[in-house]
DNA sequence: TCAAGATATATCGAAACTTGATATATCGTG
DNA sequence: CACGATATATCAAGTTTCGATATATCTTGA
């Protein structure tokens, strides 16, 4: 399982939710599937993180009441909010990207010839 | 001026160190002229991370006594602290950029394939 | 000669970040 | 009807980060 920092963290969020609107269970489950397991987004880094997005205006939200089946009328019905990447948070990832190329290009520079040479260059 | 966080602050500082031995205020000098200016490492940065892989045993140390020009043949002169790549700290860095790679391939995975098209793509 | 800027290492503290644990509640299924 | 999955959220304790600060020496040029 790798360590998901929150920069990175904040890419994969808005890449996903780039593609379509979706909610804090559904991109957990999300992020796990599309990395084979290897990363995860707890609760506790998920929640805070879409509230900053939300607060940075980057996604835009909405509650969703989620019909029950149950046979009581009356029941609350469990509530589901959404997430949808904004036209600022599009061009956020997009910047969030230009910078990982540029940091790469610049990291790789550091890495050893003999490391890079060998195939294990970072850009 | 990008900002390097603790991951890329050690892979930097090892890249460096994996050429020749250096001491702090060359390694910041060399980090910034590497990355023509859009890398720094500030002092508060710097001397707490070759601490913690000193304590780590991935550098080993020495302390030089620089001569000084000085007339008085009592000063104490300055001193300059050495750090050394130890063959512990070689295979760390291999490994930090092993896994680099993986992570980078993976977050590429996420990248919406309109971005990946285009040439931004991360891996 | 002496002031100023460069060299050199190091700590402090406030803020931000991270994460396991915890809390709450509903839904679906055998 | 119990249990695992769905769903959102906070807390607290720990780590990380970095500008500001401290200390001291060396070098250069006016």
């Amino acid at each position: 399982m790798l360590h998901l920092k929150q920069d990175h963290s904040e890419l994969v969020v808005l890449s996903v939710l780039a593609e379509d609107p979706s909610y804090g269970y559904a991109i957990s489950k999300e992020i796990a599937a599309r990395s084979q397991g290897h990363f995860k987004l707890s609760p506790s880094a998920m929640y805070p993180l879409l509230t900053k997005l939300e607060k940075q205006g980057l996604v835009t939200t909405s509650w969703e009441e989620i019909k029950s089946r149950s046979s009581d009328p009356d029941a609350t019905g469990r509530k589901r909010k959404w997430y949808t990447i904004s036209p600022k948070g599009s061009k956020r990832l997009t910047q969030h990207i230009e910078n990982q190329q540029r940091v790469l290009k610049i990291l790789n520079g550091f890495v050893p010839t003999s490391l890079r040479d060998s195939g294990m260059g970072l850009a």
